[in-house]
DNA sequence: ATGAAAGCGCTAACAC
DNA sequence: GTGTTAGCGCTTTCAT
């Protein structure tokens, strides 16, 4: 039988609260009396149940953190920065859960009643590619600290932190514009998400800003997947024979993309130069080593754990703003000008 | 105010311990009364607090996935597994807590104390590498549901999945004898680590039935990273330069060997082939495509969040071993015999 | 079919 | 400094 603080307090012969006092390190115990209580809560092996402290508290000491439900091919992101997160949450106490919801099945309140019935102390949410989405509505109108990712949320108690993705489209390009080149196609994601609309704007200004023609065929978009990425690469190199460059607006796509153009014959970055965008580890290990805009999860999941605690302990909400930076690798070739 | 069962006994007239079974539909309420239950719940906003629910039931519908503290990039099969396992669990009613121990800071109980304190369901347990470590004293002596993966466990409470490492090996190096390769080298992890045994004994048993000679310069141990596995390759053909194929540990490592030799001018496969093992979802987009071992992570997600709910809902233990399988990519060579 | 009362393990307000 | 008491929200006897 698990052992209570009843049975602390037996043996100790004391009552329960003063137990509890020791335990907890309240003021008004005196020493011995705390001793003693230390050391039968060893002998019995006692352990807290955190249940019964969450139902006098109101609170637990859980944070959730919220992704859409999907396989791992499709939220690197997530993956890379789950341990950072929980590290950071860790040395302020608090534990973490996950929980995936279904973006089909989500229903209105979900995500309050996830948070009442755990008592939960916060939240981060994920989202991924969603940018409209019921859950945004609630994520507005909830009443514990919550940090959002990529999305911006007017709200007392939701601080986002974003990827200033058009930088990050801009310093691609430019990178390929300061190598020489004067035809650079975009391979982007689904026209419809958010992240790539902003892709789209930082290209086109570097496009601009560097007094080259803007096409339409030189633009195409695809999934994010590397299927698609290969598909992408083949209908664009069709439209626009004369590109010597390709900025791909995921790295996954981007090797996708090396793949099937190395199987057509071509060299990379000789024929085609490719920059990325995501900075995966694995992709410093891709053949060749890509250039790749690196959207610091690090930097991102730190900033996410310390926010929320932010607004957990000190009722801060901010809204933060994180620039990606250029890795270079070897995928863009340097044209003699 | 957080509604709670008794705002709901006030608006029905009703004692809230006639709402409790409304709600939970108990035999023995009346229709039109549990009719009113519902609604006045729906009006009010109602959500169940699980902490006192598990105050009583003494045990909640919480499930932890326990993993060693360290970065995705370490860690890519728990990444992988998560979602697949989460989804499954929550068929079951359950919900998923993460828990990242420090290797270096485990107290011993601290498993114990954590299943205590949360009143766990059960434990699903990711050691990675580890296999000696004092966690799995702590999980031979758990009296609460709990699946190993890799790690054999004698216990009442515990299950186990295991990839059949051995058997992996074999069919990678016996792949590349199919192809007519006979000097074939291998890339370790580190030779301290278990399954770097068992891949060994694969390799070995390929060598030796294919009547090839093993040669103790023909293997390296290096350390699963991208960076080791380029420094690996290089040593490895300083050693032996005849050799036509190489079977890499994981495919990270041999993600970092091909970029390495690319670099060096060497052509993959026309040089050297090359055998991976873990079937990392971007090795398929890998230039050339990644021939290597796929380690089921769906498989053995599924199979471990199964193993689970039977030890929890039908108390069955079992010992799972799973058969990794050959991806072909285009990274070996065919040789004319 | 419903109500009354007790109790899960813990903490807090108030006595002493 | 420590004991007493009440109560967090819920479920579960046991009455009625």
């Amino acid at each position: 039988m698990k052992p209570s603080i009843k049975n602390i307090a037996e043996l100790c012969k004391l009552n329960p609260s003063t137990v509890s006092r020791a335990l907890n390190n309240k003021y008004g115990v005196k020493p011995e009396t705390r001793k003693s209580v230390m050391e039968a809560a060893v002998e019995l092996g006692y352990v807290p149940n955190l249940a019964a402290r969450e139902l006098v508290y109101k609170k637990g000491n859980l944070v959730c953190i919220i992704i859409p439900e999907s396989d791992a091919e499709a939220q690197p992101a997530f993956f890379a920065m789950l341990p950072y997160m929980n590290r950071i949450l860790r040395t302020h106490g608090m534990e973490t859960m996950i929980y995936a919801f279904d973006p089909y099945r989500y229903r209105q309140g979900e995500l309050m009643e996830l948070v009442q019935k755990r008592n939960l102390r916060g939240c981060i949410v994920l989202p991924g590619f969603m940018k409209h989405h019921n859950i945004f509505n609630d994520i507005r109108t909830i009443t514990t600290p919550c940090v959002v990712l990529e999305v911006s949320v007017n709200s007392e108690m939701c601080s986002s932190i974003h990827t200033d993705e058009v930088y990050g489209a801009y310093i691609a390009t430019q990178h390929i514009i300061d190598f020489g080149h004067t035809r650079i196609g975009f391979i982007n994601g689904p026209s419809n998400v958010q992240i790539c609309e902003e892709r789209m704007s930082g290209y086109k200004k570097a496009i601009e800003n560097a007094k080259l023609i803007l096409k339409d065929e030189d633009v195409v978009y695809s999934d994010f997947t590397g299927k698609g990425g290969g598909e992408a690469i083949i209908t664009l190199l069709k439209q626009s024979p004369d590109l010597t460059a390709v900025f791909i607006a995921n790295d996954l796509m981007a090797m996708g993309a090396i793949s099937k153009l190395s199987e057509e014959g071509y060299h990379i970055p000789g024929d085609i130069s490719v920059v990325g965008f995501d900075g995966l580890f694995v992709s410093q290990y891709y053949n060749p080593p890509l250039t790749t805009i690196k959207n610091d999860d690090y930097t991102i999941a730190i900033q996410a754990a310390k926010s929320l605690m932010g607004i957990i302990e000190q009722n801060t909400v901010a809204e933060i703003r994180i620039k990606p930076e250029l890795i270079y690798g070897k995928s863009v070739k340097r044209l003699t000008t």
